[in-house]
DNA sequence: TGTTGTTACGGAAAACGTAAATATT
DNA sequence: AATATTTACGTTTTCCGTAACAACA
């Protein structure tokens, strides 16, 4: 039993059962991957995989524990060379973060910001994705973090924590009837004068959408959404060409930049949204991960971070 | 980086940081774990031991995080033999149930009756101790679970399971004054009158035997231990004697079987306690040790169990 | 001075890649 | 026929034990 095997064994499922692709990923031989599988099987006896005749298929029912087992040694084995690179270079080393456009957009810049300041050595990358999306890739470590409002929570594997709340706010042109309410009933803006307009909102999945519908089904109300969009920014676009009243999460709206919009606080109609930072259970944080989150998260404490993971 | 390195290391961990002893009880030679363990610090770029000249004299703080990971990798690792073993030969294997003298002698009987008749083939074998010292055993593999009243709800690492409540009886001669009671002044037998006579019970850490004193100094009453037994037996043996009145395990009194002694029912005078059956978490659980904990405990699922101990 | 850890060295074992054979789709 | 896996085999590397050396207590 070695960890050799244990790495063919992981990428061979991997691979979709394919010994081939398993070892050009892994930089090896083919016959070399096969050996090493099937010596394993026999020290354990137990076939891992099922065959049909000499094609790999699937995981034998003994199988699917041994590679559940195998998986866990294995993230803990990359768990080790986090941990030396954070003694041997405490603030080098590489961040990836996963995130959505609002957050990326709108949300990190600042953090992102006073983050280059405490470590100027680390490398950022930021990729996007829909919230399902960078689940699994957190999930399947190709990023150290998730920062996203939807899906995190309720994703096993990963540990999730509370960064910061906010509320949608309804954008408009300038010349736009809605814009002529007064400020008291701007505050009791109602769904049925919002649905009377055509609506322009965010795709399913992304920021909150899911509450949005959510309200307007529970209250009984039709809205007519004209345009769907991942990211504020098209969403923007779109109102002001005249398309639509848009419904944007409110860090994506500041009256400063956004000249061309007027922007109509709406408090809680649509509810009050949490957006998550979410790490893989059981990983190893790196010191930086750790500060990277508390600055996102300036409520909670290094020590109940690191807690709620390890846990 | 190999499984060999960290056995090596988990292995002079465990020897107090001799490596002679370390190779002497993996059966190899000093200088090839002297050469794998440098081998590994210089993979990791750290050290782990800490050295005073050549003597290895504890962990430094890296290696205090990196012998934690390897101590989980290791767990996998034997994981994966309970695995295979359990695929190989369902039910066939050992089981190591440490447990208390009460437990194994009034208890255990019967469950492991029945179990005998469902896995004939599993060797068996009862190891006795303190609930402390059980906890251990369990923690250090030594023993596959543990089952008693104190110590396993409360020691980290462990997941216990409730498996039944039990409560004290009060044990005496035929001819002691206490038999002389009413049915109803047993019932309201209380600590005032019992504390007149001499008591005969267990020792610190046994059955219960912490609520019993606690019982006593809450209700302000001075009790007269003039012996303590870490098992009933005994302690029934110096109440015949007439040393004083027993107070035990109510699963260790059998009006049929101890003739020489009366038993007095006292309810829940000291207390209700529930005994505990506990693996050590992360551990694999073969079939067998999940049907010996669904015996024991009646009333949990099998699926719960599973789940209980997996999370 | 006895005990413990590291370095040096050489034979044995295993790891791994190439080539060939075999099975599957 | 093309793709995929296993077997065979030989080279290269790693492993591991003995012996010698070095440093503690």
């Amino acid at each position: 039993m070695n960890l050799q095997q244990f790495k063919f064994v992981r990428e061979t499922i991997r691979r979709n059962f394919n010994l081939t692709e398993a070892a050009r990923a892994l930089h090896t031989s083919q016959p070399g991957v096969s050996k090493a599988i099937i010596e394993l099987e026999d020290e354990l006896g137990l076939r891992i995989f099922e065959r049909h005749g000499k094609r790999l298929r699937g995981l034998t029912r003994p199988g699917q524990v041994v590679a559940q087992v195998i998986e866990r040694i294995m993230s803990e084995v990359d768990n080790l060379k986090k941990v030396s690179d954070e003694f041997a270079r405490r603030d080098e080393g590489a961040l990836v973060i996963a995130c959505t456009h609002t957050q990326a957009r709108y949300a990190l810049p600042k953090v992102i910001a006073a983050f280059r300041k405490q470590f100027p050595k680390v490398h950022l990358s930021l990729v996007q994705g829909s919230p399902a999306q960078l689940a699994h890739m957190v999930l399947h470590e190709q990023a150290d973090i998730a920062v996203a409002t939807e899906a995190l929570a309720r994703t096993p594997g990963l540990v999730s924590l509370p960064c910061y709340s906010w509320e949608h706010v309804v954008v408009v042109t300038p010349d736009h009837p809605l814009t002529q309410l007064t400020s008291s009933q701007a505050r009791a803006l109602d769904l049925a004068t919002l649905a009377q307009y055509p609506l322009v909102t965010y795709e399913r999945a992304f920021s909150g959408r899911t509450a949005i519908d959510e309200v307007f089904r529970k209250n009984h109300v039709e809205a007519d959404i004209v345009l769907e969009a991942i990211d504020a920014d098209v969403i923007k676009t779109y109102v002001e060409l005249g398309l639509g009243v848009g419904i944007i999460a409110g860090v994506a709206y500041d009256p400063r930049r956004d000249r061309g919009l007027v922007g109509i606080p709406v408090g809680r109609l649509f509810g009050e949204h949490t957006t998550r930072v979410a790490v893989k259970a059981g990983a190893f944080l790196r010191d930086y991960i750790l500060t990277f989150i508390t600055l996102l998260a300036p409520e909670l404490e290094r020590e109940t971070v690191r807690e709620s993971i390890e846990a």
